[in-house]
DNA sequence: TATGAATGAGGATTCATTCAT
DNA sequence: CATGAATGAATCCTCATTCAT
């Protein structure tokens, strides 16, 4: 558990750094046929041929781009899963702070774009798509879980599978959002967005704070 | 001079058929960018140019193709939820029989490939994705809001807000369906299916069916 | 000798001329190659294979439409060149006059495009440009040099060669021409084309109405 | 180092001249839209896409195609122009080797086929006549201006208007330059061709010449 | 190592031309 | 006879990828 996190930042690491951002505006905004390695290399400040010596190929270089950004969203929203407030009188607000932040978090920066992407490229490249899944989505569904399933435990939830009420959650709070933010290709309107992620979380309440549920 | 077809075939619209059968699969294995218009072409048993006197290019071809689809998927769900079944002993199973023929439906011929066609293009051309959004999904969810508002007159449920439960109904049973059938691209295991949306039919009668629904 | 000339208008030769004179504004606007055959046919309100059955495909269509504005410029310049009046007081303003008409003439309809048209296609097909010369612009130069010749035979000019002398006022007369008109492309200022051809017929009278000429 | 260069050859200047110097024939062979960029390609040595990153597109490549093929006239005629012999007892025979010089130059290379090609493209693409006429024509008729003003100060012409003489000197001996070269598509006979010359000076002589000049 | 230059492959699109009605 | 429908061929252009410097 040594060296494994921030290496010192080599110019090697550093031009890494600066293609995978380029390169995930650049899909963003164009998908991944009509995307130009060109413009990548323009947008990144390099040569194409720098590119192809970073990554192997177009599919090499969106396969890592889109594993690097379910990698940023998945941090971030590990942090605000993990920082669920579980005492008595807060957790109820604390949900609806977290489907508020998951919320947000989906929206901001390429992560919007990266289901959209992922997605569109599942039929021709299944891999990408499993690995987002699995780094990206599924541990912020498990820790999810795990917060429910302590939920659980101290009698506020009744939760017999948590992981099929993380989902439940997810779907629920993120339910207007394709069609608010037009598939994550707009912004939407926050007043609109946050009323549906309200109702979201109040629909799961009511389908998973039993009666006997405090 | 049966009345099998509401319109008389003409040859023209047997060609047109043909091309937009042919379409869709190709569309929705390659993708609107790979998919050549030569392999439809080949598909349907024409030639390009025929293709192009009868749509407006390739994006027309596309955006037609998708709105089709969207019709045979709208028309199908649409029966699916004005046949529910509201008498007072079969609502409950007759939710769980709408949810099952509405999976099945989304799963059936081009229809899983749809949005993730759409969606993928929804950034380069939003239109076909507010059309397929507003002849495909919207009428759905407009008749599904309109039988659960029903359930609520009789009060079987509490459904302060039609549209909002419609909405909920729908992502809840279909919450692990991207997750089982990889986006669309596989079959996914049936009994999973059956089972996942029975979990969200579940949870959707504990969040819309309060205590005072019998 | 008898029917040679107009004959009654048949449905046959009512379509025929429709075409011809659809075909020479949009071969005029777009050139040989861009000109499609499908818009001279929109043009004519006539369907393709009409033309087909009429002219020998495109290139036969072009010929006869060339040979065609030329034989309508011909006979319009001829008409101007047999009526200059050779009478001792008014055979110089009769020269200005004819420079003007024949200016005039060259630029009015289809004509404009005429050279043009026919210069660029010489290369590929040598007989369109044979033809055109042969029928549309030597017999007016035939028929000038004849009046050239009276005019010498009248002691008015000094025309050794009348060919020549009809070549010499032609050029002069339009010396200026292309560069005001964009090549035939626009109208161009009447009042600059007026003095041009004016200063052309003096410098031909200073050349050819030698000093023993009155 | 020797001084055989004005600016010294790098491979991309090498590669820009073969391009032009193979586009130039092709175009003057099959016009502009005839000719394909794969014969323009084959015939520089290069690939497609190499002409695509030295040239913006066909339209691109032609019009600089032309302006350099203008260009290369221009500098000749210029020196064949200012190199005229002014002294009394030579401009005489000095307009006639002018005039001569001048139509030989016209004649050779792919100057025979620029007129054609640019008047052809004048009406689709109206910029590249005014930018021959401009870089190519002008130039070469104010310097022959020039030097007939200086003639006419010397008291041998009588030129009001230098710029109409010039244009006129042009004109006359060049007026039976289409007809004998099939509008420059063939060589035409040289003695015809020398005959028609002198027919123009002599003319023009005559018409500029006045009784008080030398 | 990083790059400018070059290319082979492939795609969308248009058009002149010909059948079946 | 005139036409709607269909096609084979050919063109422009773009892109991912690889050398020579």
């Amino acid at each position: 558990m040594a060296t494994t996190a921030p290496v010192k930042p080599s110019p090697r690491t550093d031009k890494r750094r600066a293609i995978l951002d380029a390169a995930g505006p650049v899909f963003g905004e164009s998908g991944y046929e009509r995307a130009s390695v060109d413009a990548i290399a323009a947008a990144a400040g390099v040569s194409k041929p720098t590119i192809y010596s970073y990554f192997d190929g177009k599919e090499g270089l969106f396969r890592e781009t889109m594993a690097d950004i379910a990698r940023q969203l998945n941090e971030a929203s590990y942090r605000i899963v993990t920082s669920l407030d579980l005492r008595p009188e807060h957790w109820r607000a604390g949900l609806h702070e977290l489907a508020m932040a998951l919320t947000a978090c989906q929206r901001q920066g390429c992560a919007a774009a990266l289901s959209r992407l992922v997605l569109a490229e599942s039929n021709r490249d299944p891999e990408v798509f499993d690995e987002v899944r699995r780094a990206g989505m599924e541990p912020i569904r498990e820790a999810l879980a795990g917060r429910l399933a302590m939920l659980g435990n101290a009698g506020h939830l009744n939760v017999p599978d948590p992981a099929v009420a993380a989902q439940h959650f997810i779907v629920l709070t993120q339910a207007h959002l394709p069609e608010l933010t037009a598939g994550g290709t707009r912004d939407g309107d926050p007043a609109q967005i946050d009323a549906a992620v309200r109702q979201g979380v109040d629909a799961f309440l009511r389908a998973y704070a039993g009666p006997t549920a405090s």
